[in-house]
DNA sequence: ACCTGAACACCGTTCAAGT
DNA sequence: ACCTGAACACCGTTCAAGT
């Protein structure tokens, strides 16, 4: 057991979102508990609690650096093309690719926990709204004719598209196989979208 | 507490589904136990796992009624309708309706409860594929120049897409106010999607 | 035969007590 | 000052024992 000053505030915490991260990427978010974290970092539960406001709390800093991984990645192979209609394409490709390849933290965000509707923090909102942001920004060169208002709500269908895509075909209710048709899926989504959208 | 034969099996199945449903439709799938769906009809746990294999199979059932009544309700609604496009437009309108009236049990079906990849059992499965046929059926006499193939894949963008509206909205990471902004979202999607796709 | 209720191995959260 | 570890009120699941 560590004792005293071995760690700050600061390690301990960073070592304990480290630790979920792990559990919850291998085990999911059922996997995951108070202290199951606590025993990983070698502290008690009740060192947690000094850190963390609670379970949830602890659950929401862990899906702010997974929307933070997702950001970057997104933003860097994004930068792979010139041709707009292939960047914002690729959007939705990394998205998916993310999911795929990490889907427990990734499902994790978007789980409900709280019963009551808890307001998200605000870094927490800004967080989520750069995600669209980066969405808006690759459309506006496709869309001369739009308002931002339309860009906007343009942003939000085709995100909400492809994140509806992703989550039901990691919950196997889609009854499609492999990454590629999920891409494909993704693919005809928004191709169809655009068209539909810049034709206006 | 009830004895001996003073309910059938399927009489305490019944129940305990019903008790079920309204546990979660009020206090969501976290306020969900068998410990509460027992003594909510005066009998025992233990009873729970004579009629139930456990309570990932109670929560299945659930979702299985669930999915039935949201189905009746599409069907109902877009009877109102002669106009195809309008009949299309209506399925997405009720489905996000209905998520928006009991936001818990509809949550529930998308929830993941056990750490690894389930298989749905077959009649579950149906269930979600008939949905899938719905809106095969609404988009047919809108495409007359695509293939069934491309028809069975644009059902699936297009109810992802309306899903992943639903989802976002009601975990609060859409950032609008009220039903009517995400009926108009949904409104956006799918007649932007439409006219890109029937405009091959 | 049908159901109980106690037991087991877990939870999240708190807080007096130890070092 | 920092952390423990026991306590409380919960879980899901099982199964010998009662009626």
């Amino acid at each position: 057991m560590a004792r005293r000053s071995d760690h700050s505030r600061e390690e301990i915490r960073e070592m304990a979102l480290a630790a979920a991260e792990e559990i919850v990427s291998e085990h999911g978010h059922t996997g995951l508990s108070a202290r199951k974290v606590a025993s990983a970092i070698g502290y008690t539960v009740g060192t947690l609690y000094l850190v963390f406001d609670n379970l949830d709390d602890l659950i929401l800093q862990v899906n702010g650096r997974t929307l933070d991984r997702l950001h970057a990645q997104m933003v860097k192979e994004q930068a792979r093309y010139r041709d707009p209609r292939k960047r914002l394409l690729q959007l939705g490709h990394t998205y998916i690719h993310f999911a795929d390849k990490d889907p427990h933290c990734w499902e994790m965000i978007f789980e409900r926990r709280s019963p009551q509707a808890q307001k998200m923090p605000e870094w927490f909102r800004e967080k989520v709204a750069r995600m669209f942001s980066l969405v808006e920004s690759g459309l506006e060169p496709l869309a001369e004719h739009q308002s931002s208002q339309e860009i906007a709500q343009a942003a939000r269908a085709l995100w909400s598209g492809v994140h509806g895509i992703c989550i039901l075909a990691i919950t196997g209710k889609l009854d499609i196989a492999g990454v590629e048709s999920v891409q494909d899926l993704t693919q005809s989504l928004m191709s169809n979208y655009l068209r539909g959208f810049t034709s206006t």
